[in-house]
DNA sequence: CGTTTTTGACCCGCGC
DNA sequence: GCGCGGGTCAAAAACG
């Protein structure tokens, strides 16, 4: 992004205040009308130059989350753990595998097909619930060394029959975004289509997960900047208030 | 009273 | 072998 200051001209005229005190030349009115078309054009312009940033940045995130997919595999390898990495051999094309010949003591099923969803939930919001359409049992609670937001262990509720399982736990940088890890896919049809929180982001990916969770802050740091700027534009412009009136009371009358 | 949640204990893999 | 940390179990408590 380049220069990232602007300054909005409302194309406002004091002119449109007296108009019921006095008859406005005709030559006055055209120039007038000229002006506007110009400052249209410029708006016109803007608006296009922003929508061309839009999807520039939207074409950069595809473009990053198809990159880090085709390394999923060397990028799991620097972020999963050994006990994952080992577990990864045991499963073969998406299923699920028991591997008791490898662990007699405690046979268990591991799973594939982990995926990561993040939630944006109320700050208020202190609960660890994922709406997502399957309903789930807690079997257990956890305080992990990297994150003082407690992880909560869900099973499907259809278990054990059906062996999904999930993880909740709040972000470290966002505490209002809540990380849902769920393992494995259900074998049954999704009992409630109904309140389910659509997601800010659902990827197979733990590394565009990083990437995501970091680019978070910096973004909405920059989108308030933004707004503030825009505000601030606003606020400087003499007649922006004048106009406002005018408008309302355009709308009243 | 059956189901779900809570929570401390336990298990297990890993690093040192 | 020991300690640490993540994951799971299961008894007790809470809930509807």
């Amino acid at each position: 992004m380049g220069n990232k200051s602007f300054f909005i001209d409302l194309n406002t005229n004091p002119l449109l205040h007296n108009i019921n005190r006095s008859p406005i030349p005709r030559e006055t009115l055209d120039e007038e009308l000229s002006r506007m078309r110009k400052e249209n054009k410029k708006l016109e312009t803007t608006l296009t130059r922003l929508s061309e940033k839009y999807n520039s940045l939207q074409t950069h995130i595809i473009e990053l989350q198809q990159k880090y997919s085709i390394h999923e595999e060397d990028n799991s390898k620097l972020i999963l753990s050994r006990k994952r990495k080992a577990e990864e051999e045991y499963c073969v094309n998406n299923s699920y595998i028991n591997i008791e010949e490898a662990s007699p003591k405690r046979p268990r099923e591991i799973t594939t097909n982990i995926s990561t969803v993040c939630v944006k939930t109320s700050p208020s919001d202190q609960t660890s619930v994922v709406k997502d359409g399957y309903n789930w049992r807690k079997y257990g609670q956890k305080v992990t060394r990297d994150n003082p937001s407690p992880r909560a262990y869900f099973k499907c509720s259809f278990a054990p029959t059906c062996p999904v399982k999930k993880k909740v736990q709040r972000s470290v940088k966002d505490a209002s975004i809540l990380v849902a890890t769920y393992e494995g896919e259900h074998n049954h049809p999704q009992p409630s289509q109904a309140e389910i929180t659509v997601p800010l982001v659902n990827t197979t990916d733990p590394t565009f997960l990083n990437k995501f969770m970091e680019d978070i802050n910096t973004n909405s740091l920059q989108q308030q900047h933004l707004v503030e700027q825009m505000a601030s534009s606003l606020s400087k412009n003499p007649s922006f208030a004048a106009t406002v009136a005018t408008a309302i009371s355009g709308l009243l009358f």
